[in-house]
DNA sequence: CCCACAAGCAACCTTACGGTTGCCTTTCCC
DNA sequence: GGGAAAGGCAACCGTAAGGTTGCTTGTGGG
């Protein structure tokens, strides 16, 4: 592999990253759970159920929105959340190109133990 | 959907959090990427071509032990890390049950704005 | 036997993160 | 018009995360 493609492919890696960050908050992770049941959320409807402050609930917001996550509009004296699927679709790439890289290693090596 | 089943569906969500967070670091996203690809590698090989401290790695191998990403046995005077597939295999498989209940939001939306 | 290499352990530092509280602005609607 | 609902902003707090340095322990090889 060339240095080149090696830095590229570096990059990528290191843009996903704060996708995962933003996914490794239960307080997070439950969000979008209930962002991807498909209707749009206004904060307050968020904080509804969850234990914390309307505050912290709209920090999470903002970082789910800062990695794309999620959008928001805001809509009278509300602000209305969207869930994005994009970066999730990114993530799963990304993560079968892990998997895949891991199989192709381990046949390599059965391959060669056979031979 | 019942209480019950509910619960069991947060608490599975819970569990992913920490392996997400795992990935959510440059460097952690750095170590998977040169162990996935098959070979197992001491601490000293990990740390080469990072600008950081062994001491620095170290830290971020455990936090990856820690969720099961990679495990560690100690060989001689080195502590060899190799990779395990299973945990990033789960988040996989919970990334397409997102995905999942968004498409089935838009299509559920779809058919009602047509009927 | 001794030295050097690999790692572990512990202390420490700085900064970011998760969360709260208090107060101000905007919007709705009776 | 005025009160209540929905948010935004800023300050503050505790703690955990990322990283370093220094020192000790164990292991391998000449």
């Amino acid at each position: 592999m060339s240095p080149r493609k090696r830095h590229r492919r570096a990059s990528r890696r290191q843009a996903n990253a704060p996708v995962f960050a933003a996914l490794g908050d239960p307080t997070r992770l439950a969000l979008v759970a209930k962002l991807c049941r498909g209707r749009p959320y206004s904060i307050s409807q968020l904080t509804e159920g969850s234990r914390l402050t309307r505050q912290a609930i709209t920090k999470h917001l903002r970082v789910l929105e800062g990695v794309g996550i999620v959008h928001s509009v805001r809509a009278g004296r509300e602000s209305i959340y969207k869930f994005d699927p994009q970066p999730i679709e990114e993530l799963k790439q990304y993560l079968d190109l892990v998997s895949k890289q891991w199989d192709d290693a381990l046949n390599r090596l059965k391959a060669f133990v056979e031979s």
